[in-house]
DNA sequence: ATTGAAAGTGAAAGTGATTGTCAGTATCAT
DNA sequence: ATGATACTGACAATCACTTTCACTTTCAAT
């Protein structure tokens, strides 16, 4: 989905729900819809700010939880400490494998597990709604060595 | 492992480590050991308040922590709010479904699950540390209807 | 049993990410 | 243009821990 195509779909979240459209959320969405990766408030303001230092972190907060109930952005909680998010808009569902050393996040997808996810559930008479899959090691670059080979990979991570 | 044989070894890490065994650290592990749940620092205060009302809530997050590093303990962080702890001692590697309404935990192994997340990080060039993997949905008794069957399951949990 | 260096304790203050409050400001249907 | 309603930023508050600090307790060596 095109960033234009995102922009619209806030504005039309907005008019929906009865709320203003205003020059920060303005900025604060174009400045997120701008990124590709896992981003955090903090940094996300950071961005902002250079644009327009009167813009407060309190309100990326703030424009953050739209774009999430606007179901355009994804929370993660990746370990302790500060949130990470990312565009939801058209992307499938995918897990994360984190390097624990150098903080590279890779995306990835997987059918089979996603299946046996359903088929435990089911065993345990559960209906799941969300899960939480995260793997957390070492990348090829964060151990001495180099060996291993890859597939479709998407690297995207920043704090 | 009897709880007898746990009280013991966190004695050996006490003293191996160099740190004191004190009354608090004993009552406090005693207390722990004795659960059977995943019980957060707090739920473990109040119980171990009702024999001694001297020991500080502080004091129990710093046995806990002791009692991780003895790797007689888990810390677990399902969804937000605060952490939780169970046993490690003995038992096997084990992943969480959590009812979303109630709070009920349950426990599960799956093997298949395992071994595809091992791939997973091996295409990926990464070597796998540790992972997290929690489901999150509704409990049988949590869906008005009542329906479906299990297999060997323990439904440990308690704030 | 005594001693004293090192470790431990509880109370209270601090932390850090996020959320709530509030008085002044901006938006937008009319 | 206008006014009802929503929004904003600064600041305070929350929440689950963690740190600090002025005493206590432990325990190896007497
Ligand atoms: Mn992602
Ligand atoms: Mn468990
Ligand atoms: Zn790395
Ligand atoms: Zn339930």
């Amino acid at each position: 989905m095109a960033m234009q195509k995102k922009q619209q779909n806030f504005r039309q979240h907005l008019v929906r729900s009865g709320l203003k459209a205003t020059r920060q959320r303005e900025l604060i969405a174009r400045a997120f819809f701008a990124t590709n990766t896992h981003i955090s408030a903090e940094a996300l303001y950071r961005r902002v700010s250079g644009r327009d230092r009167r813009i407060g972190l309190v309100t990326v907060y703030r424009t953050l939880k739209l774009l999430k109930e606007a179901g355009l952005a994804h929370e993660r909680q990746f370990g302790e400490g500060r949130a990470l998010f990312e565009h939801a808009s058209s992307e499938r569902h995918h897990d994360h494998m984190i390097c624990t050393h150098c903080g590279k996040i890779v995306e990835f997808e997987n059918c089979e597990i996603e299946a046996l996810q359903e088929e435990v559930a089911r065993k345990l008479g559960f209906t799941i709604q969300y899960h939480k899959l995260e793997l957390y090691g070492r990348c090829k670059e964060c151990r001495a060595d180099a060996s291993g080979g890859t597939g479709r990979i998407r690297v995207v991570g920043a704090r």
